[in-house]
DNA sequence: AAAGTATATAAGCATATAGTTATATACTTA
DNA sequence: TAAGTATATAACTATATGCTTATATACTTT
């Protein structure tokens, strides 16, 4: 369970900056979109290039940012890299969210009843 | 309740762009978590300016950021601009995020059942 | 081994972001 | 009314982001 903590605090931002960074932009929402929702379980460079009209190393960058944000697995397998979800990872960073907008909506909870 | 449908969700990522754009930068995610956990309840910008070490317009171009997006309200009262949360939406906000990772993780498990 | 395919990276460019200083506007108080 | 305080905005600058093209690397297939 997350605790307020400052020096902790300061973690979770950081980690939150990161990965709202890497979120923020519409062709990798929309991946990660496709990717929870659609039939595909896993995507290469190429079919994300494909998919999202994009060319092949801006595809890359995006992943790449992805992957560093531990959004995304990369696994080699022949000649191509395919990207999964990092299931155990996205669990880390929903708990984050999940505790930054706790302590929102407490706050919004305790201001409503002092009025 | 959300439901996928791909005009919807194209909408949804566009709410969710601006949104974790918004909370991308680590400036508006502190004073959020400033606002969540601290004893303020409430933010003028000068006092976010004297918080964050920041100038009285970088303080007031971020809260502006941070009001478009939703996050937060203002409200003028004599002198002053009080910026809080903006409730309703930010539970609007939260159940976008949800959906958005609800159908990550159903994509992980089925991933996980099939292997 | 040579050719083909997939990916990554480097370099460059256009635009966005985050800050600055200067200044205008709105309100309060002496 | 004049002075002081709070905020917003304009104009500018530096850096970050997102793309491009060119090219290198890794693997597969002929």
């Amino acid at each position: 369970m997350l605790r307020i903590n400052s020096e902790y605090t300061l973690e979770i931002s950081k980690d939150l900056e990161e990965l709202f960074k890497a979120l923020s932009n519409i062709n990798r929402l929309t991946l990660v979109y496709i990717l929870a929702t659609g039939e595909m379980e896993r995507v290469s460079v190429t079919e994300m290039a494909k998919k999202m009209g994009l060319t092949q190393p801006a595809a890359s960058q995006h992943l790449k940012i992805l992957k560093t944000a531990n959004i995304l697995n990369a696994k080699k397998q022949g000649n191509y890299i395919y990207y999964t979800f990092n299931h155990k990872a996205l669990i880390n960073h929903k708990e984050k969210i999940d505790f930054l907008f706790g302590c929102v909506f407490t706050k919004c909870d305790k201001r409503q009843k002092e009025e």
